[in-house]
DNA sequence: CGAGGGTTTGAAGTGCATCAAATAGTGTGG
DNA sequence: CCACACTATTTGATGCACTTCAAACCCTCG
């Protein structure tokens, strides 16, 4: 596959870019780059000077804020088609968080100067970015939430929940999208925490856990242990992921 | 005072108004209305069809999002001269949280369709609503990263941190600018551990509290105690309140 | 002075973290 | 195809932080 043909087909799928207009997308893959990220390459550091943002093209990008002593706040896991970094032209053009591969990725790198000019120069494009930032929000308002209301195992449930068809009723099965040692750290728990919350969701949600596979036995049964302790009901259609 | 007296006056403080052109401000002004809204006043609530936004003029309101069984996460407590509930029109003209007076507040109310009709044709409202969200996007992403990386006392610690005198060296003193029980929601704990939680920083941070005044021995103390969960360090200037 | 809300304190329980170790799973070279 | 190394995951034991429920205390205001 060509450069471009690659290019696209990620465009194709990016929501961010979908409503991009041709002629910014025509810059973007002109001057764009195919970065390799191999595992636990760190991709920038909060604070860098930031000259490039990126698309993911394969592979799960973490993105999170870091303490002196390495203790970590993971804040997103960002997949195929999601943009990172693009927010330092709105931070005095520092990245605001960091962001390593989890798994080897691969990366579009593209000019934040070009997306600057974009926002600026094109009205459209503001108000798409406008949007893209106020979804960003409020997905961030309702993790505030999700980690002040449910505990561990009703986290768990409600990503499962997320990562169903939203379609589904009674049994369904879902398969985890990445390493159970990284969930674990999105949704704000340890490793040992997540894997007793998960064996307790098995009993109260009645869950089989075969790997990285989830059998849900009864969707109603396991969203009713979620969402009670959340303001959404089931199913949560306007969260991500 | 005027009724337009006052819009000025809050105006004249309110970020968010400062940028924005005299035409809309105008605009505002002239079909802006004075609401009172008395202590535990719901302004509005999730998912409500949205019609204006609001200033407060004075008091503390709560924006928060609720369980059936009434549990509920504070997202923000925003005081004089910030806006609530503009984000509705990025949410199909619904607001994605509730929000409460606290306190015997005063509130201008304005209109969303006029605030819309603004950003759909100027620019540059678009880029400074642009900037008003991503700049709040990444104070979310730092609540995140408290609520992970730091304890009860510890959050406790950089909110009085936040609302000190920056400048400040060795000794200082602050008001907490509400009750302790709204403070403890805000921080994501309950009344009783924030009670303890303050004792515990008089003790390891060297503070003496007399009701809402609080005295700091020592700055750097404090920050240190704070700041070590923290990936920012003091003066963690970045961040509002 | 008494009522009521805000705040603190006490006692007990729960959930999650921590540390340690066992087990399962995966990829490697022989 | 197997043994080994390495990582991911689970399990156990224990401790701590925070919550919960209850009651006392304090302060303000009518």
């Amino acid at each position: 596959m060509t450069h471009n043909d690659a290019f696209r087909q990620i465009i194709a799928q990016s929501s961010f870019f979908q409503k991009c207009g041709s002629n910014f997308l025509e810059k973007c893959e002109s001057e764009s780059q195919l970065i390799k990220a191999p595992k636990n390459k760190i991709v920038f550091i909060t604070g860098d000077h930031a000259q490039r943002f990126y698309v993911i093209r394969s592979g799960w990008i973490k993105v999170f804020r870091e303490t002196e002593e390495g203790e970590q706040a993971v804040l997103y896991v960002l997949g195929e088609g999601e943009i990172i970094g693009e927010c330092a032209i709105f931070n005095d053009n520092k990245y605001p968080y960091s962001a390593e591969a989890t798994e080897d990725c691969e990366l579009f790198s593209l000019s934040l100067a070009v997306l600057r000019a974009e926002i600026d120069s094109n009205h459209a494009m503001a108000i798409h970015m406008l949007n893209t930032q106020a979804k960003r929000n409020w997905v961030q308002d309702r993790e505030i939430e999700h980690r002040t209301l449910q505990n561990a195992p009703q986290r768990i449930g409600c990503f499962i929940l997320r990562h169903a068809n939203p379609s589904a009723k009674g049994k369904t099965s879902i398969q985890l999208p990445f390493d159970k040692t990284l969930l674990a750290a999105r949704l704000g728990m340890q490793p040992e925490t997540f894997s007793r919350a998960l064996s307790k969701l098995k009993t109260e949600a009645n869950l089989t856990v075969k790997g990285s596979i989830i059998e849900i036995e009864d969707v109603g049964t396991l969203s009713k242990y979620c969402c009670s302790a959340c303001s959404s009901t089931y199913p949560c259609e306007d969260l991500p992921q």
